[in-house]
DNA sequence: AAAAAAG
């Protein structure tokens, strides 16, 4: 039994495999994909990078192959939920290639992008919906899609998504969902409190745990660095910078913990003449689709990311992930660190660690039971990091671009630090609602609702009590 | 406490 021809997958499913080069289920898909052709709920946990997209992807398609629906407009027979659109995309575009030989249409729905073109491909009806939840909801309120047809429905990640700020909208979705179908929950960590949440949109799922739970990804090799938060940035760049050149690292992942972060150790980098890009919560999507674009292609050996990428996202040729900050969630540490090391290459971790994250070090071996081997600085270190270039001001240019921060209403930004603020338009630069040099049409007095609306918020809106909640510390 | 996800 150790061929995917031996556990009752359709002959299509079979040939889109073959023509991946896959013939070996790994543990996981063979422990799944029997239960799933059963029509079985299943809870699914298993190190990254072990394949758990297939495990679920060929059962289903399988599936729905094999009871074959006349098409019905607006609505979906599967629905597969992703806690990021990157990760979202990834889904829909393996499941395209599971499904080549099959007579079944997969989609994809997440924001950030035009919402009109996602409506319309919905219209005829599809097999496979791979969305994010916000969309999702946004084109259901549109009446742009139904989920009272769907048979299937498939949460990745799923303790991520039932955590505090996802577990709204999966209730929204959960309630939409016929109450007979087949629910299967994915995911590498399952705290406990959350696997409890999870009863109630998964009924006697079957577990199939490969691994003991939170089981860092194997062949990955993981250090620590003890060192002060003002040597961090010194050290990355001086790492990077000998490891791409020595070919000892191929691509790098850096996580930081905040959108700011990520983008100030770009800056860093990048005076250092250290090329990378930075993803985030805050870029628009375009530029995110850009940078991801970039590292894949090998453009680009160095993306710097909040745990926006932690999760999922598979890019191969990760031969190092750095942690410029510890995750304060120790789950977040076995994800992050899933991005190395995938489909049985090997990897380096490399974990930063200030004097105050040591107790976060301390979670995460003892949620991974494996203690981090330490590094020294290297030598000469304090020499070389005093000859380091110090970076340029915070340019006009990426972030001026970045989305607005998506806090809500009675939150308000910082004040902007000293010394960050916003540059003038360079010279010669339009406005950018004018790129086409047209003047501005002038605004007839008393006309034009702005000001009005405006006034109306202020007046008891959503921000009304801007400024006056007390801000979290 | 932060990040993600709808504009």
């Amino acid at each position: 039994m150790s061929y995917f021809s031996d556990l009752g997958l359709a002959e299509p499913i079979l040939r889109a495999l073959g023509a991946k080069g896959y013939s070996d289920p790994t543990p996981i898909q063979r422990q799944a994909i029997p239960a799933l052709l059963e029509g079985r709920d299943l809870l699914g946990i298993a190190q990254t990078g072990t394949g758990k997209t297939a495990a679920f992807a060929l059962p289903s398609l399988h599936r729905l192959a094999a009871d074959p629906q006349p098409r019905k407009g607006a609505s979906c027979r599967m629905l597969v939920l992703s806690p990021t659109r990157e990760l979202a995309a990834q889904i829909a575009e393996n499941m395209r290639g599971y499904a080549k030989y099959l007579n079944l249409s997969v989609q994809c729905i997440f924001g950030g992008v035009p919402v009109g073109k996602q409506a319309r491909a919905l219209v005829p009806g599809c097999d496979v919906l791979v969305a994010t939840p916000g969309r999702l909801l946004d084109l259901i309120e549109q009446r742009a899609l139904t989920l009272r047809h769907v048979e299937i429905f498939v949460l990745d990640e799923a303790d991520q998504m039932m955590d505090l700020g996802f577990i709204v909208p999966l209730k929204r979705v959960a309630n939409l969902l016929p109450k007979e179908r087949q629910s299967l929950f994915f995911s590498a960590t399952m705290p406990k409190a959350i696997a409890e949440l999870g009863k109630q949109f998964i009924h006697n799922p079957v577990r199939v745990e490969v691994t003991p739970q939170a089981t860092t990804a194997e062949r990955v090799e993981q250090f620590a660095v003890h060192l002060n938060q003002a040597e961090k940035q010194a050290l990355l760049t001086l790492s990077l910078r000998k490891g791409l050149q020595s070919g000892e690292i191929e691509r790098a992942l850096v996580f930081t913990r905040t959108k700011h972060g990520a983008d100030r150790v770009v800056r860093h980098l990048a005076a250092a003449g250290v090329t990378a890009a930075a993803i985030h919560g805050n870029k628009s999507q375009s530029q995110r689709t850009a940078a991801l674009g970039a590292f894949r292609k090998g453009d680009c050996p160095v993306l710097v990311a909040t745990d926006i990428a932690a999760r999922g996202i598979d890019v191969s040729g990760v031969s190092h992930v750095f942690n410029f900050e510890m995750p304060n969630v120790p789950e977040q540490y076995v994800h992050r660190i899933g991005r190395t090391a995938r489909a049985g290459a090997t990897g380096v971790s490399i974990s930063f660690v200030a004097p105050d994250e040591k107790p976060y070090l301390r979670d995460i071996e003892r949620l991974t039971q494996v203690k981090l081997a330490c590094l020294p600085l290297p030598d000469g270190f304090l020499q070389e990091a005093a000859r380091l270039p110090a970076p340029t001001r915070k340019p006009g240019g990426d972030e001026a671009h970045d989305r607005r921060d998506n806090r809500r209403g009675g939150e308000r930004r910082g004040p902007r630090p000293e010394g960050e603020r916003r540059p003038a338009r360079p010279e010669g630069e339009r406005h950018p609602a004018r790129q086409d040099g047209k003047q501005r049409t002038p605004r007839v007095e008393g006309e034009g609702q702005p000001q009005q609306r405006r006034f109306k918020r202020r007046a008891g809106g959503p921000g009304a009590f801007r400024g006056k909640v007390k801000r979290a510390s």
